[in-house]
DNA sequence: TAACATAACTAACATACGTTAGGCATGGCG
DNA sequence: CGCCATGCCTAACGTATGTTAGTTATGTTA
C-alpha cells in the first residue's frame, strides 16, 4: 500500500501513439484498402508518426499483419462464444444458431476492425503469415464444428449434413457480406435475422400440396 | 495447289504468345496469387516473353486486369443464362434455381480462370478498374434479379424476401467457395447440390411437431 | 526482292516499398 | 542532478515495380 496505486494511464506517456495505436490504425486501413494497398508509410502517416518509427514496436510489416489477423479471430471467437453461453440452458437449435450467426456477423460489421480486416486480407497476405494465423483460426472453426455437431447429433439438423462443409458454407457466406454491406440499407442485426431465416428454413415457399 | 490453303493457324505465327496467351496466363496467376502478388514480369515470365513485350498488346497493367475482369463476368453470365434457357418451359422454381446455382458455381470452380480471377481480385484492384467492370457486372446481377423476381411474383419464394439482398447473399456465398473448395473432397456439381439444398430448404430438420 | 506490319527483345527510367542505423527529446527513478 | 529506457525522427539502403524508347527478327504481301 505504501506505493502509489498504479493509475489507469500507468504506462501510457501522454502523446505516444504506441503499439496499440499503430495496430488500430493499421487494422482499419487494411480493412478499407486491402493488404497490397497499405504501405508502412501510409500506416505511419495515418497514425501521425513516421515510417521508421514503426520498427520500434514491430520487427516487420508481416508482424503487424500477423498480430491483426490473430486479434481478428480472437474477437469473433470471443463474441460468438459469449453469445452461445448467454443462451438459456434449454435453448433450441434455432435459437443457438441464430445467436451464433448474429454474433459472427456483428463482430464483422459492427464490433471489430480487426475481424473485418482479417476477412478482407487473409487471402492476400504471404503464406507464412497465413500459416501463423492457422492455429487461432482452427480453434474458432472447432467452436462452430462443436456447435453444429451437437445439434446434428440431437437430430435438430437434417441428417446426412457434412459438418465441415456446412461450416465453410456458413462462415463463407457471412464473411462475404463484408463486400456489400451498407449500414444505410439496414442494420447488421436485421441482416443476421435474414441470414438465419434463409439458412434455417430456406427460401422456397412451403409447398406441401 | 498453287497457294497453300490457309491452315487452322492462319493468323497465329507459330511461336507467338499474343494478346490471348498473355491474358490466359495472367488470369491463372491472378486467381492463384491475387492482384498484388502478380507483377508484369511474372506474367511475362509465365507466358515465355519479356515484361516490356506486354506493352505491345496492352497499354498498362490495369488494362490487362480490366480485360480479365470483364471476360470473367461474361463467362459466368453466359454459363448461367444458358443453364436457365436449357430448362424445360414448365420447369419449377426449384429446378431453375438449382440450374442457376450450379451454373454459377461450375463457372467459378471448373470452367473459367477468368471468372475465378474476377472473384479473387475484384476487391484488390484500383477503384478505376472496378468502375470499368461495373456495367458488365450489373448486367449479370440483373439476370439474377430477373430470375428471382419472376419466382417471387409467382409465389414460389417466401413472401417478403428482398430480391437485391437475396441475390447478394446467394452470389456472395457461392463466390466464397473459391477460398476453400478442394476438388479432392468432392465435385463442383455435388457442392452445388448441397448449396441448393441448403438455400432452398434450410438446414433445420422439419419439425412440425 | 522490297516493303511492311507483327511480335517480340534490350536497357533504362522514376517511383514506391520494406527495412536499417543512428540521433534526439521526454519523463521517471536512484 | 544524472542515468536510462521509452518513443519517436531523419536519412539512407537495396530491391521490385510499372512503364518507355529504341531495336531486331519474322512472316506476309505486292
Amino acid at each position: 500500500m505504501a506505493d502509489i496505486v498504479a493509475n489507469e494511464t500507468r504506462d501510457k506517456p501522454r502523446s505516444a501513439v504506441g503499439r496499440e495505436g499503430v495496430l488500430n490504425v493499421a487494422a482499419r486501413l487494411f480493412r478499407d484498402h486491402g493488404y497490397g494497398g497499405v504501405s508502412l508509410r501510409k500506416i505511419a502517416g495515418a497514425a501521425g508518426i513516421k515510417a521508421g518509427s514503426i520498427y520500434y514496436h514491430f520487427g516487420s510489416k508481416d508482424e503487424i499483419v500477423a498480430a491483426i489477423l490473430d486479434e481478428g479471430i480472437l474477437a469473433v471467437h470471443e463474441n460468438m462464444r459469449r453469445a452461445i453461453e448467454e443462451q438459456p440452458a434449454n435453448a433450441g437449435a434455432e435459437a443457438l444458431l441464430r445467436a451464433a450467426i448474429g454474433a459472427h456477423l456483428r463482430a464483422l460489421l459492427d464490433v471489430s476492425d480487426y475481424s473485418s480486416a482479417n476477412v478482407r486480407i487473409f487471402g492476400q497476405v504471404p503464406q507464412s503469415v497465413r500459416d501463423a494465423n492457422l492455429p487461432t483460426r482452427r480453434a474458432y472453426e472447432a467452436e462452430w464444428d462443436n456447435l453444429l455437431s451437437r445439434l446434428l447429433d440431437a437430430g435438430a439438423l437434417k441428417a446426412g449434413l457434412d459438418i465441415r462443409r456446412l461450416r465453410l458454407m456458413l462462415i463463407g457466406a457471412l464473411n462475404a457480406t463484408l463486400e456489400w454491406f451498407d449500414p444505410d440499407r439496414g442494420s447488421a442485426d436485421a441482416l443476421a435475422q435474414t441470414y438465419a431465416d434463409v439458412f434455417l428454413h430456406g427460401i422456397l415457399a412451403q409447398q406441401e400440396t
